[in-house]
DNA sequence: ATGGTCGGCAACCGA
């Protein structure tokens, strides 16, 4: 069985829905996670995702700022949040796939939205770089995703974090910029390597290849420009390493109009 | 070295 998964910093489900749209009619996803939704549960245009052929939905929402939703066409045999950080925002969100959906081994799907951490890079006097880091030192002891019940377990999201020199488009300018500093890509590195996670975007496009899934709003070019960071990833199990068919960074929706700063990244699983 | 732009939601906060 072939699935498809999808995640998508959306920066706001409700303001972005057309565009939402035109991607899962071009690329099918199975499965669609995002983060920043931005929207409370009562308001999350599920209508609008049922009618695109995504019945059955996990979300974990709140006004105003974050949320994080998995939107599928397979039905869940059951879906979870973690709070991370002893705070609800919404930066958490599980579904398993399984008998519901056809599956005789079921695969469990996290998708997450790491805090961004700020400007400052000094834990000492900028709270939230602080969070973001006490954030990805949870995330590495939590039991859940380092011996996950479920073998087969796939992690997405917006982890905020460009982990390897070509996950970004300057690695000497951006050692002191938060999303690239020694300290948080290494807490990232340590939950990768705590849950023997496999990172699939470099399974397909190996260093030194320059990848990137962000382009700021301020650079007012951003194509011609190129300064572009991997903020978001696609990681899977060891039992899933060879079972990763195909990976796609979907550019092209960075060009489309009032897009989101991020771009999908598609994933599909030979199950 | 600096400022540059978004979205939510109604003055700034978060990114």
């Amino acid at each position: 069985m072939r699935i498809s998964i999808a995640t998508w910093n959306i920066n706001s489900v409700r303001l972005r829905i057309d565009q939402v749209a035109r991607f899962v009619k071009a690329f099918r996803p199975d499965v669609l996670c995002l983060q920043e939704t931005k929207c409370p549960d009562q308001k999350f245009p599920l209508k609008r995702f049922a009618r695109l052929g995504y019945v059955h939905s996990a979300l974990n929402g709140q006004k105003g700022y974050h949320g994080v939703a998995v939107l599928s066409r397979l039905p869940f045999d059951q879906t979870s949040m973690r709070i991370f950080c002893e705070r609800s925002d919404c930066r958490h969100i599980a579904a398993v796939l399984g008998e519901r959906a056809g599956l005789r081994d079921p695969l469990a799907i996290h998708n997450f939205y790491v805090p961004a951490g700020g400007d400052e890079p000094d834990p000492r006097i900028n709270a939230k770089f602080a969070h973001k880091l006490a954030f990805l030192d949870e995330m590495r002891v939590c039991a859940e995703l380092a011996a996950a019940p479920h073998p087969r377990a796939i992690l997405v999201g917006d982890l905020n974090v460009a982990p390897l020199e070509h996950d970004v488009w300057s690695h000497k300018r951006l050692l002191d910029v938060v999303s690239h500093t020694p300290i948080e890509c290494e807490k990232l590195t340590a939950v990768q390597a705590a849950g023997s996670w496999i990172d699939v975007m470099r399974g397909f496009i190996p260093e030194p290849t320059k990848l990137y899934t962000w382009w700021s709003y301020r650079s007012p070019d951003w194509a011609g420009a190129d300064k572009g960071r991997r903020l978001d990833h696609v990681w899977v199990k060891p039992e899933l390493g060879d079972r990763v068919s195909a990976m796609t960074v979907a550019k092209q929706a960075r060009a489309w109009p009032r897009p989101s700063d991020h771009v999908p990244v598609v994933a599909t699983l030979e199950l």
